[in-house]
DNA sequence: GATGAATGAGGGTTCATTCAT
DNA sequence: TATGAATGAACCCTCATTCAT
C-alpha cells in the first residue's frame, strides 16, 4: 500500500506515540526501576482514566496498578489533577513539525500519503494505548477547559492541519478534485476517532465487534472516491 | 432538499425526542408541578452528567438547577443511579419501528431518503438536549455496562439498522452501487456522531467553531458520491 | 390459686393498663376516629418504638401504620419526643394508691397475695402490649434521662414499693420468715421483667421459646420457698 | 467464700473477658498504635452502643473518644454495621468449654460451685464493660437478629447450659432437691442479668442505688434455699 | 382537620492528601 | 525514596419537620 521508501520515514511519523522509551545508560535495573516511575504511573493512571473518568478513578487504584504505594504517588505528582495532566501531556508528543517538513519533501502520490497518514495514525496513536486520551479529553473537557484546550492545540489542529495539508497538496498537484480540506478533513477524521472511542466504550460491552481494518479501508474508498477528480 | 410529502410525516420520525407529553386534564397548579418534577430533574441531569460526568455532578447541583432541593430529588429517583438511569431511558424513545414501517412505503429517492434521515437526526437529536446523552454513555459506558448495552440495543443498533436498510433499499433499486452497508453505516454515522460530541466537548472550550450545516452538507456529499453508481 | 373473692377487686388490681378506653357519649363512627387518633398513634408507635428503639423509629411508619398520613401526626404532637413521653406516659396509669388502700383491708394469706400480684402483673402487663415499655425504658434510659425518672418514680418504684409492702405484711403476720423486703423484691421482680424483656429480644430471633406460666410458676415456688420460715 | 484452690483457676473461668493478649514482641509504638486501634476503637463503640443505642451513637463520637478521626475507623471496619458486629464479637469469647470440662473434674461441694459460677459471672462479665453488651442486644436484637442470634447461641445457651449442668450435678449428688435445672437456671440468671441492665439504666438516672454485692448475696441465698434437699 | 410534597440539617461513607517512620 | 496510617472535606442519602392546598 505504501512504497518501502516510506518505511524509513516510519518512525518520525509516529507522532503520537505514548512514551516512546529510549534509554541509553545502561543502569541496575532498580535505579532504572525508579526512573521508569513516573512512566509506570502514568501508564496506569491512563488506562484507569480512560476506562472510568477522571473522578472515577481512585488514586489508590493508580497506584497499586502501578504497583506502589499511593504516598508514592505523591513523589513524583503534586496532585490528581497534575498526575491528569501530565498524562494529557505524556501523549501528545508534537513531533508534527517535523513530519510536516517531511511531507513538503514527499514525492509520491497523493493518495498514497493520505492513505499511509490514516493508516498509520490508527496504527500508531488510535489503536495504542494513547488513543484512549482522545475518549479521556471528550468526557473530561467540561471539568478541564484548559487541559482540553492545550489538547485541542497540540494534539488535534495539527494533525488536522497536516490532513489538510495533504488534501490541499493533491489538489494542488491535480490528483483530488477541489474540496475545503478543512471541513473535508474534519468530516474524514471522525470516523477515526469514533473507531477509538467505540473501542473503548460500547465495544466493551457487548458490542458486535467491529473489524478495525476493514472500517479503516471503508473509511479510505470512500475518502479517496470522494476526492477523485470529476 | 427533502420533498413536501415528507414534511407531514416529520413528527413521527422524530424517534428520539426527549418525551413530554401534552396534558390534556387540567390541574392545579401545584399538582401540575409535581408531575412535571420528574422531567425537570431529569432535564437537569442531563445537562449536567453530559457536562461534568456522572462521578462529577453533584446531587445538589442537579436539585438546584431544577429549582428545588436535595431531598426533593429523592422522592422521585430512588438514589443517583436510578436518576442516571432515567435520564438515559428518557432520552431513547424507541420510536424506530415506526419510522422503519413508514420507510416501507416511503416512494421517493434513497438519495433524498438518506438526506432526510441524517440531516432530521441532526436536527431532532443530535442538536437536541438528548444528543448530549451519547457522550454520556461514551464516557461511562465502562462504569455502567448494563446501561450502556441497554442504550446500544434500543438506541444505537436500531438507528444503525434503519440507515442501512435506507441504503440497501437504494442498493436494491439500483440508485446506488454495491456496498457492505453495515460497515458503510457505521462509517458514515461516525461524524454525526462525533459532530454531537465535539460540540459539547471541545466546542465549549476554545475550538474555532463547527458550521453544523456546512458540516452534515458536506457528509451527504461524501456520502452519497461513495454511493453513486459506476 | 387467688379466691374467689378476689375477683371482685381484679380491675382496680390492674394497675398498669396500657390505655383504658372508656368512652361513654355515642357518635358518630367518624368523630369517634378523630378523637381515638391519639391512642390509635400510640399504640402504633409502642410497637415500633419497642421494636426498632427510639431512633430507629421513622414517623413515616408510625404514622402508616395508624393508618394516617405523616403530617397528621404533628396535629397531635409537637415532635418525636413529645410522641414519645405521651407513649410513655400513657403506660404508665397509676392506680398503685387505689390498689395499696385495698391491700389494707386484704384479709386472706399473705402467699396468696404475693401469687396474685406478680400473676396479675404478668398477665396485665408484662405480657400486654404496654409491658414493651420497660425493653423501651431500659434501651433509652440514657437518651432520655427525665423520662427514664418519670417511669422509674411512676411505675418502678411504686410497683416495688407494694410488692415490698406484701412482703413486710407476711413477716409481721409470721407467715413469711423475716428478710430485707426491698431487696428481696428487687430480686424477685428481676425474673418477671426479663421475662418481658426476653419475649421481646431473643423471643423474637429464634431461642427456644418460654413457657411464660411455667417460668411464673417457678418463681413463685423459688419466691414463697424462700419466705418459708424457718 | 470459695476454696481456696478455686482461686488457681479463677482464669480460665474468667470465660468472657474482652481479650487483649499481652504482646511480647516489641514493635514500634506507632505500630502498636495500628495493632491497638481495633481494640480501642471496640472499647469506645461498646461504651457509646450501650449508652445510646445502635442508632443513637454517631461514629463522630465513637472515633472522638476513641481518639483518632472519623476516617480512621474505615480502616478498620468497613461499616457501622461491621463495627457492631465486631463488639459484639469481641465479647464473647467463648471458653466455655473448658469452664464446662474444669467443672467436671471439680471436687468440691455444687453450693459453692454455683456460688463461684454466679459470682464470677457478675464480678468478669456483668461488672465489667463487656457485661453492656447484654443490654445492647437486648434493645437491638430487632434490628439485627442474626447478631442477636449469635450471641444468644454463642454467649447466653452456653452459660445457661453451664449453670444447669452444675445444679444438675447438685442434684445428681443429692446435694439439691430435684428441680426443672433449665427453667430454674433461667429463672435465676434473671436477676443477675437485670442488675447489669439496671446498672446501664436506671442506675445512671437517679435511682437509688443497688448494692451489688449484698443484691447478689441475697439472689444467692434464694437460690440456693429453693435448691435445698427437702 | 388531613394530606403529602418539599425542605435541609445531620450522619454515614469515600477518598485525595499529608506525614511520621 | 517508599510506605501506609491518619486526616477531614465533600458527597450521598435519610428523615424529622413544615406548609400550601
Amino acid at each position: 500500500m505504501v512504497g518501502v521508501r516510506w518505511r524509513s520515514v516510519a518512525k518520525p511519523l509516529n507522532y503520537m506515540s505514548a512514551s516512546a522509551e529510549s534509554e541509553v545508560v545502561v543502569k541496575p535495573r532498580w535505579e532504572r526501576r525508579k526512573e521508569a516511575r513516573p512512566a509506570e504511573l502514568i501508564a496506569a493512571a491512563l488506562t484507569l482514566f480512560v476506562d472510568k473518568g477522571y473522578a472515577g478513578t481512585r488514586l489508590d487504584d493508580v497506584a497499586a496498578r502501578a504497583g506502589v504505594s499511593k504516598g508514592t504517588l505523591y513523589l513524583y505528582f503534586a496532585n490528581k489533577e497534575e498526575l491528569f495532566k501530565a498524562v494529557v501531556r505524556e501523549s501528545v508528543v508534537a513531533r508534527i513539525s517535523e513530519t510536516a517538513d517531511e511531507m513538503k519533501v514527499y514525492q509520491g502520490k497523493s493518495a498514497d500519503l493520505l492513505r499511509y497518514l490514516v493508516i498509520g495514525w490508527w496504527r500508531d496513536y488510535g489503536a495504542s494505548a494513547a488513543g484512549g486520551i482522545s475518549k479521556l479529553m471528550m468526557a473530561e473537557s467540561g471539568n478541564f477547559p484548559e487541559i482540553a484546550k492545550f489538547f485541542l492545540e497540540e494534539a488535534i489542529d495539527p494533525w488536522h492541519a497536516m490532513l489538510a495539508a495533504a488534501v490541499d497538496r493533491g489538489i494542488a498537484l491535480g490528483e483530488f478534485r477541489k474540496v475545503d480540506s478543512d471541513l473535508f478533513v474534519r468530516v474524514m477524521t471522525a470516523p477515526l476517532v469514533m473507531l477509538s472511542l467505540w473501542k473503548r466504550s460500547f465495544g466493551v460491552c457487548g458490542a458486535r465487534p467491529v473489524d478495525a481494518d476493514k472500517y479503516v479501508a471503508t473509511l479510505l474508498d470512500i475518502m479517496l472516491g470522494a476526492l477523485r477528480p470529476q
